[in-house]
DNA sequence: CCCAGTTGCTTGACATCCTGAAATATCAAG
DNA sequence: CTTGATATTTCAGGATGTCAAGCAACTGGG
């Protein structure tokens, strides 16, 4: 059962494994640098792209709408985020970004490291590689 | 500022933002399919390869040693983990994975299907350079 | 040996995240 | 207008996480 994985692969899918607690590491310490969680971190993002109804945002968070509600309000209770009505249905309710919050996304996007440090390491035809490997494996057909 | 990344670095990193993403759902996924949390699941993972101080285990979860102990009780409560005495110290209590807490963990590791799918899609040769990048991109100098 | 300081774990209080069910308001269709 | 569906919120409750305080046990200097 175990064994039928070639070692190979292993390998791949611990470093992977290990890719992917690095990267939440650094996601929430960067967010804790500003007083954020994870979570809200997360919210705030999605926010200064574009207003963006709970709804929705709880699809894109994987969530139940229920939970989005409350980290909207802390957003909202320390002036990153507010609520806007929908003019075209009055049932929605688009949470956005208020200037600070788009002001402090962009901070927390500039700090997270993860980005440059470790990908300098590679040339750029490295890095070509690994990007296309890295979409084959996501499956991109692109 | 935003734009002292080149195009290629940022292409890169969205796409590790993307793999951390299914990761986690499949993690969770696979974990609550055994009535897991996350947390669970990885504390169980942990365990099943030896027991482990208490102290220990936040270490390796980057979290409080108090935060552990409800963890660990969880699992102990439905018998999947139990806690020993270290001989050598009083103190110290060792969590250990009980058999079917190891049989759990090890149908756990089976179901996660991240490995297996999509590295299907490469050669033996591209899994090579994939392994060999990642690990450079991690700092690893082995 | 003994005492002081350190270490390992647990407990309690508290905030956040998350789910599920029920309530409210609005839309949309017959 | 009535019926059913949709968007959001509220509430109850569980899990995760922090921090401070407490207890038990180790350790080293006298």
């Amino acid at each position: 059962m175990t064994s039928r994985i070639d070692p190979l692969t292993l390998e791949v899918v611990e470093l992977i494994g290990t890719i992917v607690a690095r990267y939440h590491e650094e996601y929430e310490e960067a967010a804790a640098k500003h007083a954020l969680t994870g979570a809200q971190a997360r919210v705030l993002g999605l926010l200064s792209r574009a207003p963006t109804p709970m709804r929705r945002l709880a699809q894109q968070l994987k969530c139940e709408p229920s939970n989005v509600t409350g980290i909207v309000d802390r957003l909202e209770a320390r002036g990153l985020a507010e609520r806007r009505l929908d003019p075209a249905d009055r049932r929605v309710k688009l949470a956005a970004a208020t200037e600070a919050g788009r002001e402090t996304s962009a901070q927390l996007r500039g700090s997270l490291d993860f980005a440059r440090e470790p990908l300098a390491e590679l040339s750029d035809e490295e890095r070509t590689v690994l990007r296309d490997l890295l979409k084959r494996v996501l499956g991109d057909v692109s």
